[in-house]
DNA sequence: CTGCTGACTTAGCATATTAGGC
DNA sequence: GCCTAATATGCTAAGTCAGCAG
């Protein structure tokens, strides 16, 4: 059936076979690799069962609408089914209904979590009631609703000095959402902050080439400090680094120091490298006036630059600073490591902002490329990098209304998904005996996507990027097929790199229709050719979107990420563990997604060391309570022989000391578990980016653990919705 | 389709800040 | 209070996915 595409494909693999022979990154990353490109061929006569799909799926949303539950709706922003729609004016929302249930809700959280309010507001008891700047009227068709017309206000100035304690807190999530594909009707920001100008090197710092020393022109000397900085990493030891840099500096240089500096072995940045590492030591050592003072500046640019007006409200922006010039660092056997990352100058830059802001002012003497009033996206600042080319942007803070709601829409798509998903397994195992090849491959492909949480695996660019695939651009060489392996049929080896060049390595039994579907896939084929050779994202997505509004194939891990959590914090909770225990559960619960989701981390440098220390630590704690236990025996016995108040009083004492020694000792042994078990796991990505919050928040309220145990600051703010509307009863 | 690219999310590592032990 | 280890934050690379032109 299918073929044509082998003799291309391995044509093209021995060209680019050469230059791919890398070490990895990590010490556990190893396989080899190659390329492959799939090729074009196309297949698409499927019609009638796509029309055929079409209609389950209207069943599937009528069936979805209907089962009730307004809460269910995506993002909760549906009417009830007794209130009615006032006109059908493309906004079905019921605002007043909304405020109802609000308040529901609350009452519900007081009942249940008296402390709340403590827990979120810690430092701005006072909310000040903000002078009112209602001149960002612009937002008619969003309407807030009542409630918000108090708390609506904006702080411009930003001035506020004290602490942070601004306006009391903006609930976006109770209000309605753009539904015409606008993101803002007003925006306004002071634009993008540049990194200091290049300060050339004091005289007396020089640069040897060939032993003799040699002053740089300016351009040269500039990206030799990016070099020079760098000189104890890792990476200027490797081939392609050093040829990168060298290639990109020489284009820097005068050519009289083009003509003389022609070996980068020759060239000595130590220095250099000298200067700039007593110069961050001095930084260290800065006395606290100093420390002061920059911290001071440094608020300074943050309250001018850090925040922007979107709609009537003053956000925080994410990364309001232009990437400084340096040299190129990508993951893993990167092809363009070490190239020139340019300045960026205001001339390259993009803003986009409402028409009638007061637009940024570009630094003196320069102008920007181009300024645009685009509400259909949400970028403030954007400019063209020239490693690969791609865009770059400036865009605002997870915190934001217009990142959060985004955030809460993938989890109620994701919990679509729930709904949904069993009949999307039973099709795809059924699809496992299509007739057609492609068929196949995409249930094969699904299934481990569901399975394993593969990501789906877009093509990339050969040769300017490293050598990384997802599901849908798994190789050959990437699995192993044993019919039999320790006493388990049917184990297919994953091991590959993926995203950031990190190694999945698994090995897993599947059902054994998969594994001869696997082994069909292999046939006739070379170790770099495509597993899937009729198969891409775009295919699988599609299919995907058939079967369910909204779902592609990232759905799946945060799905399932989310489901996990849930489920293993039910499994491993126990009534009776005091709070520290509960903490750890929790770990362990969040330790066995990011075990799902592969997310790893190097071990800490300082992990021996710091689990020695703890070992001593806990070493320490038992004698001490070892020693406890016997004073209070002997406590114990005086009482007996004494029978005095003053000894039954120490014979108390001596018991509460046990007891708190005994605490502090489990609590250090739990501390231990946990380090150990976090080893080489990140649990923090999958905190951020794929668990439903509201399952923390409703596991934190049910238990009496404070959030503070589970989420940091900055969590509780991107989260902030969250914890405001999920209740301990929240099911994901 | 198919390739390209724009927009946006997800990712690990580096650095800064804070907490906790002496 | 100082110093170190732990944690939080910042940074930016590397993915996903959709939409569009050809």
């Amino acid at each position: 059936m299918e073929s044509g595409s082998l003799d291309y494909n391995s044509q093209k693999h021995k060209d680019k076979h050469k230059d791919r022979e890398h070490k990895r990154e990590r010490d556990n990353s190893k396989n080899g690799n190659s390329e492959h490109r799939r090729s074009s061929e196309k297949k698409h006569r499927e019609k009638e069962k796509e029309q055929l799909k079409r209609k389950e799926k209207q069943k599937e949303e009528k069936f979805h609408s209907s089962d009730g539950k307004y809460r269910d709706k995506e993002n909760g922003f549906v009417s009830p089914p007794s209130i009615k729609v006032e006109e059908d004016n493309g906004y079905h929302h019921s605002i007043k209904h909304e405020k109802s249930l609000k308040r529901e809700r609350d009452e519900d959280e007081y009942k249940h979590n008296p402390k709340k309010v403590k827990v979120e507001n810690e430092k701005k008891v006072k909310k000040r009631k903000q002078e009112d700047e209602s001149d960002y009227e612009e937002r008619e068709e969003r309407k807030p609703k009542k409630r918000t017309k108090e708390e609506k206000k904006v702080t411009t100035g930003g001035k506020k000095k004290v602490k942070n304690e601004p306006e009391e807190k903006w609930k976006w999530w109770e209000e309605e959402r753009y539904t015409d594909g606008s993101k803002w009707k007003f925006l306004e920001h002071k634009g993008p902050v540049f990194p200091p100008p290049y300060e050339p090197l004091p005289g007396h710092i020089r640069f040897y080439y060939d032993g003799k020393a040699m002053k740089l022109s300016p351009g040269a000397e500039e990206v030799a400090t990016f070099y020079a900085k760098m000189l104890d990493h890792e990476y200027t030891t490797k081939d392609i680094f050093r040829k990168n840099f060298f290639k990109d500096w020489k284009k820097e240089m005068t050519s009289e120091e083009k003509s003389k500096i022609t070996e980068l072995k020759k060239c000595d940045f130590t220095e250099m490298h000298e200067y700039f590492k007593a110069q961050s030591e001095a930084r260290k050592q800065m006395s606290k006036e100093e420390k002061q003072k920059t911290k001071e500046e440094n608020e300074r640019i943050l309250q001018e630059y850090g925040y922007c007006v979107m709609d009537n409200h003053r956000e925080r922006i994410g990364n309001f600073r232009i990437e400084p010039p340096g040299l190129f660092r990508g993951r893993g056997d990167h092809p363009k490591m070490g190239k020139l990352k340019r300045r960026i100058r205001p001339e390259d830059i993009i803003i986009n902002c409402s028409k009638d802001s007061v637009y940024p002012k570009p630094p003196p003497g320069t102008r920007w490329k181009e300024v645009r009033h685009d509400n259909k996206v949400t970028w403030l600042v954007s400019w063209t990098e020239n490693i690969q080319g791609s865009i770059k942007y400036i865009m605002l803070n997870p915190s934001s209304r217009i990142k959060g709601e985004k955030d809460w829409q993938k989890y109620e798509t994701a919990r679509r998904l729930k709904k949904c998903v069993e009949r999307i397994r039973a099709q795809y195992r059924e699809d496992w005996r299509s007739k057609e090849m492609r068929i196949r491959q995409r249930a094969v492909a699904l299934y481990f996507i569901d399975k394993l949480a593969l990501r789906a695996g877009n093509e990339k660019d050969e040769g300017e990027t490293a050598d990384t695939v997802g599901c849908c651009s798994l190789r050959v060489e990437h699995i192993k097929l044993y019919p039999q392996l320790d006493g388990q049929d049917y184990v297919v080896e994953f091991d590959f790199l993926g995203k950031d060049s990190i190694r999945y390595y698994n090995k897993i039994p599947v059902e054994k229709r998969v594994f001869k579907n696997l082994q069909l896939f292999l046939e006739n084929k070379q170790s770099e050719d495509d597993l899937f050779d009729r198969l891409n994202t775009s295919i699988l997505n599609k299919h995907l979107q058939e079967l369910m509004d909204g779902l592609t194939a990232k759905v799946f891990r945060t799905y399932n990420a989310s489901i996990t959590l849930q489920q293993q914090l039910k499994e491993l909770t126990s009534p009776d563990e005091n709070i520290p225990e509960k903490i750890l559960s929790y770990n362990r619960a969040n330790r066995a997604v990011a075990l799902l989701c592969n997310h790893q981390r190097a071990p800490p440098k300082t992990f021996e060391k710091s689990m020695q220390n703890l070992q001593t630590k806990i070493d320490e704690k038992k004698k001490q309570l070892s020693a406890a236990k016997k004073e209070h025996k002997a406590a114990k016995a005086d009482a007996k022989t004494l029978r005095d108040e003053k000894s039954k009083k120490a014979v108390e004492m001596k018991k509460k000391a046990v007891q708190r020694i005994s605490e502090q000792l489990m609590k250090l042994e739990v501390q231990a578990t946990d380090r150990e078990e976090n080893k080489q796991i990140a649990l923090g990505t999958s905190k951020l980016n794929y668990l439903d919050p509201r399952i923390s928040v409703a596991w934190c309220k049910k238990w009496g653990v404070p959030i503070e145990k589970i989420y940091n600051k900055t969590q509780r703010e991107k989260f902030a919705w969250a914890i405001d509307m999920a209740d301990e009863d929240f099911e994901f």
